[in-house]
DNA sequence: CACTAAACGAGACGGTACGTCTGGTCTTCCC
DNA sequence: GGGAAGACCAGACGTACCGTCTCGTTTAGTG
């Protein structure tokens, strides 16, 4: 599940006739978003730019993505690729490693004044929120389930019986995570350092284990 | 220090001479401007649009904004001013009543489309990110600060003596409970219900009351 | 030599790569902006309501014309096309007769509002004077020139050795025809009739002082 | 300076009558636009521009002139107030004369720019039109009726006994005249100098098929 | 080997919004 | 009570980008 499957979907018909799409030229768009970003930032991208960065002719963007926004998640998308999680022997250790992890991504440019920005367009367009939804929070939330996972086998987190229960209690520490490093990095414009990292995880960590995290009520 | 006022400074110099400017006009922009965001969401918002909304010539909302992310930061600024936070007797239930707070904030369309979009555009831009402190960001941790000092008062939580330290544990307070929220609502775009409100309540207090959250490391 | 040859030069490269040129779109944003003179007049013709006769963007008109003054020379140039000078018998004749055709043309509607106020325009505008010269000035010119040959051929006028100085001379003749027709039309705002067009003429081929001007007629 | 006290700066006298800065300000209005239709031409000069050149509100301007127009009629009508015509002894020496004083006006680039401009809107405005007649035609026509006034009195020109004959005499020379000069000047842009006043003025005296009209000078 | 179907580059196309500028009008305060 | 200062509305300006389209040209696989 965590294996490197990035087949992004944008080849889907792999039409027996005709002249086949560029490999080349899918992997030099990509590359060329990634540039603009880092050199114009979200809102002064602009298509026409991204294809003569590729070397590559605007009918060849559209073509494989329906906007700049798709476009824009494909290209992000697979700095999360990158995305590994140690075992460093603790829970508490754990979680300041992706959330070293999260930070480190979204101190790059391509990241940093992309992901707000497709997520903003998010709230108007289901689409695209599916895209962003299995291109890049899926890959984030496989570290979560893989630290609770070795935290359950070190014995510092229980086990839940209930998948529902479990599924919640994933989903929430997900978003505290991913929303405290964001909100820390984009909002409060504040280095995740070590330090910080730190007294996060703590408090993180002292909450989870205090064992009624999972109680629930009607 | 909660007081609500909202005379925010796009009406720099009082110029003595000439005509002054219309504060209806204001007003109206700024209304316009709310309900465009509703309509049309950020990305399909413009400046004329906004400008015949509102019954007012391109040229008077340029004089005033520099910008279209400026203008949307004061137009929903205005929003963070109705945040109370009821003394509800516990620290648990004051978190509980903040989150709750901020989501009803988020659900509301102008905010979810206008927030990410300003703050992934201030990514670039600094003064549109000191803009977005004065006029959002800080209004919203007044109530972190008050929440803390009612439950140092009730003994839930202890006085911290290092103010630097004091301040730094708010941010991250602050950093954890809108960061999740707003992770919650635009990102996994999943309901801030009163029930993921009690969990993550749970969670956090049990993590902030064992105490030991304040420490400090090199 | 008088041939209505009439290919304008904003096809400049016809390159050989990419979409080509829309030869509809040309002659329909010429044919809307002649409608549009008519209808409103050199000073409130728009580039934008030129457009949306046309049925074609802004776009298109600034990709083929730099500015609102060079389309309208184009735009009038092919009225120009029409002028014709068919051999009368005798110079006398022939003057009135190219006379009552520039007259003709200056009345309708979209030469008199555009004509003067291009060439007031083209006083600050190098190339505009150029593009008027080529395609107006030279075609009113032909007919003087072929005028002139006529009568030479008669005998009313003598040969000119000397090809400067019958540059020279027939420069004069073209200016006072052409500039007193515009002058009676346009500044004196008076007909350019029959009986003015032969007063005119009597008094250029003999002179102030034959004492014939002064003849009337019916 | 010598006889010192507090030397009160420009504003001279605190005359007791109405108003001394009203006229003072019309002539600086007047003088504003003429330098102004130096520096930018008819089409680039705007009302704004005058008024801050002028020292003056825009208010002040549209109090006294309608539109652009008119304040530019006025303003360079002054220039024709310059014109003289001396009595050179012979027909054929006054028009050169006049042809010399024309272009010498028409040389000026305020001039330039102005006067077609003007008479390009005057196609359709009606009072513009009256205006320009009243303020600069007529300025024009007075030498024309003079300068054959004396060739009269000289017995160059015979008398008209029918007055409606005679007018419609001057308006064809006046056209003649101010056209030819016109049209050379502005829309041929070569000069109008000794060498063409002369060829032009022997032709309007002799008539082309006099045979002098080709004789050359130095 | 020719044929065909699709992808390719180039660039023009209709639209739409931008941010600025100007024309004229209106308020407000000062002299 | 005239005048400067300047905000106001309306709307054109010329530019930029979007996403689509039409070209003529590759570049495969297929017949």
């Amino acid at each position: 599940m965590v294996a490197g499957m990035s087949s992004h979907p944008p080849l889907p018909p792999p039409s027996r006739t005709g002249r086949p799409r560029s490999v080349e030229a899918h992997a030099a768009i990509l590359r060329a978003t990634r540039a603009a970003l880092v050199d114009l930032g979200w809102s002064k991208l602009t298509m026409g730019d991204v294809a003569s960065r590729a070397g590559v002719a605007k009918t060849t963007l559209y073509r494989r993505w329906a906007n700049k926004s798709e476009l824009v998640v494909d290209a992000v998308a697979v700095l999360f690729d990158e995305l590994r999680l140690p075992d460093r022997g603790s829970l508490m250790a754990d979680v300041e490693g992706v959330v070293l992890q999260f930070a480190a991504l979204l101190d790059r440019p391509e990241a940093k004044t992309a992901l707000m920005a497709v997520v903003a367009e998010s709230t108007r367009d289901e689409a695209l929120r599916k895209r962003i939804r299995s291109a890049i929070v899926d890959r984030q939330k496989c570290l979560v389930l893989l630290g609770r996972e070795r935290a359950q086998a070190r014995g510092e987190l229980p086990y839940e019986d209930d998948p529902a229960q479990a599924a919640r209690n994933a989903d929430l520490i997900f978003d505290i995570i991913a929303g405290a490093v964001v909100h820390r990095a984009l909002v409060s414009a504040e280095p995740v350092d070590r330090e910080w990292a730190h007294s996060f995880s703590l408090l993180l960590v002292n909450g989870l284990t205090s064992g009624v995290a999972s109680e629930s009520e009607s």
